[in-house]
DNA sequence: GACATATTCAACCACGTGGTTGAATATTGG
DNA sequence: CCAATATTCAACCACGTGGTTGAATATGTC
């Protein structure tokens, strides 16, 4: 249950992937689709598609030659479901003392 | 401004990490407070909280030898919300078979 | 069969990380 | 002054990453 936390977090913290994440909530596209937004090679767009694979961020079809990509967003969910617990931080309302004396969990 | 995003999601991106934002959650702590919790060295949670500094999700005060931490959480609210933009494929657009079986894991 | 297209695999490099151990630096307290 | 405490710094190791280039593997097209 941690581990998938992990590479969730892990694959979005490049700014390549999220962009990738970006494209693909557009809608499915191919591996070469993907990589003609970036200035990087081929290659490495591959590589930055396998990471978000093994974060479930994207699901792969392939289709003869093309590879069919399309987002998974469930990991997302995840990630806004962990940071929420910490909502009640990021209301400005609290620094070191206030966090102190509202705590309960 | 990416930057930002890739420090806080590469800090979240380890269950150490995670456990100390959790830990801080709770209210200041000193170093040696945080280590306590962990079986790893006293110097890896030295590391731990470097990386976490570095993101902004602690502020650290030095009280003598005592260093407090306190949980700073405006970088969680900027992951929410870049996350928040991706709600809509985690509610309803997830083709309906792949959805349904990932759902309840 | 021959050629072009789509994608991955393999090897390499530089760099950061997550861990260790051992030493250094501050600060507190007898 | 001396010893204990709190914390970091330094060097090291193994490993993954983010990039490259070059070759391999599939598939589509003529």
């Amino acid at each position: 249950m941690a581990g998938a936390l992990d590479r969730s977090f892990a694959a979005l913290s490049d700014p390549t992937r999220r962009a990738i994440v970006s494209r693909l909530a557009r809608g499915p596209a191919r591996v070469t689709d993907v990589a003609a937004r970036f200035p990087i090679s081929l290659n490495a767009v591959s590589k930055h598609l396998k990471v978000l694979e093994r974060a479930g961020l994207l699901r792969r079809r392939r289709a003869g030659r093309e590879h069919h990509l399309e987002l998974r967003a469930a990991p997302l969910r995840e990630i806004a479901r962990w940071t929420s617990r910490y909502e009640r931080f990021w209301n400005e309302k609290l620094d070191a003392l206030g966090a102190f004396l509202e705590e309960e969990n």
